[in-house]
DNA sequence: CTTCCGAGGTAGACACTGTCTACTCGAACG
DNA sequence: CGTTCGAGTAGACAGTGTCTACCTCGGAAG
């Protein structure tokens, strides 16, 4: 892994966060990485190549993030599930520039026609794992498997989504805040499966 | 209301629906509508402008979709809930291209520091007054108002997301499936809550 | 009737973008 | 030594958003 790579990708980030994805350019990339305009395209390829290594780095450490949190929650599954969707949201919130590039099929196949993206399907994998667990201790015993992960799967994306867009309220959370928010879905969610 | 401001709001529109926001350019919507290329830009202002009036006709779109939806669905507070709660997922599948500009501050500022957007405001409105009237009747009584609406917004929110963007399967849905599949997560989620 | 003006439209020019092609340079290797 | 190849540079091209300047025409003002 070459080290201007590295750089290349982390300026993209960083101006997806900043300005949006439309806010990237190909030549503001490489004029933050102090290197000609040419330098990134020899790394990627094209455009579409860099939103895609974005990607690819956002859901291996998506994947990460999960699996680490529930790890490290201890034996009880439903607080295992609880701490990987704290951590889902988390990360959408510490990695906007990734997150917002990684659920939008017009930037990233997930499901591409060619192959599929492997890092996005341990992430996935992960999450459908926990439910189940979840579901083999006790919880949501009223719906099936496949709905019990549909179901924490969205309202856990689905709140990453509202909180990183700014939809949910008019002044910005402090961190702090968002955390209280997060807590407090969590409960409300594992409150009402049980 | 111009007939050729309406014609450039529909091109755009379903040039997103079809390319994704990038590829969205102001001289192909023009070109689609048969005009200069400066003929959008003396309606709109600038490109920001278009995704605004996106925006706005989105939202106004999804508040009527969803009150339409929770009045038809009869006087069962859950029922008109449930109801609303399809047609907020189902009005993001039949308008991708407004949906995918709605929801991302980059793109649109619902709650801009000028002004708020008061589309957007009547729709979340809705959402919010439909959740408090569920849990007047007796559903979800173990959260707190605040928290219900979250997790109901959120879930909805979230699962509308994953389907248009293609996460949830390798295959793309047929509408039937989609319908199918809206509809056995809003019967988790009604069941979950009661 | 003339004059003015503003809404709605046009064309041209500018800097900027993604991408193509062609070049350089140094290291590895036979 | 010659060759190949990865990594980088520079120049050119069409396409983009936007600025400025023009045209046109229906009314209102005088």
């Amino acid at each position: 892994m070459s080290e201007l790579r590295q750089k290349i990708l982390d300026a993209s980030v960083e101006l997806v966060a900043e300005k949006g994805v439309r806010g990237v350019s190909f030549r503001e990339v490489a004029r933050r990485a102090g290197v000609s305009h040419q330098a990134p395209y020899h790394h990627f390829g094209n455009y579409q190549g860099i939103l895609e290594a974005i990607g690819r780095e956002g859901f291996a450490g998506l994947a990460a993030a999960i699996n680490e949190a529930s790890a490290a929650a201890g034996p009880d599954a439903m607080q295992a599930l609880t701490a990987g969707g704290v951590a889902y949201i988390r990360f959408a919130r510490d990695h906007i520039g990734h997150f917002r590039v990684m659920f939008q099929r017009d930037l990233v196949e997930i499901h591409g026609s060619d192959e599929s993206m492997p890092e996005a399907e341990e992430a996935f994998g992960t999450l459908v794992r926990m439910c189940g667990e979840a579901q083999a201790a006790g919880y949501g015993l009223s719906l099936s498997a496949e709905d019990m992960t549909l179901l924490t799967w969205s309202t856990v994306h689905g709140f990453a989504n509202l909180l990183i867009e700014g939809v949910l309220e008019e002044r910005k959370f402090t961190d702090a805040q968002a955390d209280g928010l997060t807590l407090r879905l969590a409960g409300a969610l594992s409150r009402v499966l049980a």
